[in-house]
DNA sequence: GTGCTTGCAAACAGTTTGCAGATAG
DNA sequence: CTATCTGCAAACTGTTTGCAAGCAC
């Protein structure tokens, strides 16, 4: 999708939701809506400071999650290196993470469909490991949604 | 596998890496070895205080992270919330982890088929994301290996 | 005996939180 | 005008590290 297409896209939905477009915002929805690859927050934060010299990381962080909950950016996780952020394909999809330099791609290939060999073939990488998880809700979690339903929760929200 | 079984296999592989089989390892073996889930490091650490009630979480990580070096436990990682550990399927397969409690399963699926609405009906989970990841090295970083083979990578073997 | 391992404490990185002042709507 | 948001600093969590003493081989 073209970035500036995008970028409506998310002020649109920002604006929505009930959420205010604050300049600060704004630019971070530029960013991610022009980022070709899977910036982290630190990455991002180097970019907003650009136009906003005093921002902090903690505005990221708050902005990001704001647009985590609204489905709009999905979050990569790990725990021993910063966690990787992709605004425009907010779908669940393939990533070819190297384990040295941390490069992220995507990888033109239908994730359901057999893999590993094929994504070896096509983008040169050396597949060493792999990652495959879904995330819900369990039955017995299900049946006691009433109380609290946001609560304890702190991250992974799908 | 039989626990014991998968223990014995553990014991001899920490043998024949060169490394010591002390009795704080040994019983770490036995833990993940008997684990029918996915133990965070603090789990096991508390059940090793039992035998070892000096034992601290540090010793529980670097056992961990040897075992990880030799490919015998799997890392689940999460940047919010405690890393998770499989110790009886080393190999890749599916997970399906509750947002909500963290409850985490293997649904007895093929994970290269198709899945999403096949493990909703056998497992009654409410699905609500998925990640799907591979890791390796990329085609520049393969060119730079005689460069500090092990070097700067912190996490995420494979 | 020698060198790997433990246990401790302290450091570390990334992320989150509380709050006073600023500002979008 | 007012509720939301920013920026700051400090807290927090999980994980890692450095080192002296201990112990497996």
């Amino acid at each position: 999708m073209n970035p500036q297409t995008r970028f409506q896209q998310l002020q649109a939905k920002l604006k929505n939701g009930g959420h205010r477009a604050t300049p600060q915002r704004v630019a971070l929805l530029k960013i991610i809506a022009a980022s070709t690859g899977h910036p982290s927050a630190t990455h991002i934060h180097e970019l907003m400071r650009r136009s906003f010299p005093t921002t902090t990381v903690a505005t990221v962080y708050k902005t990001l999650t704001l647009l985590k909950e609204m489905r709009e950016v999905l979050e990569l996780e790990f725990s021993g290196a910063e966690n990787r952020y992709d605004g425009n394909r907010p779908y669940p999809h393939l990533h070819l993470i190297c384990t040295k330099c941390r490069r992220i791609i995507d990888p033109k290939i239908d994730p359901w469909g057999p893999v590993g060999a094929q994504v070896a073939k096509t983008t040169g990488y050396q597949i060493s490991g792999r990652r495959f998880e879904l995330y819900g809700l369990c039955p017995e979690c299900q049946t006691v949604l009433e109380k609290r339903s946001k609560g304890t929760r702190r991250k992974q929200g799908g």
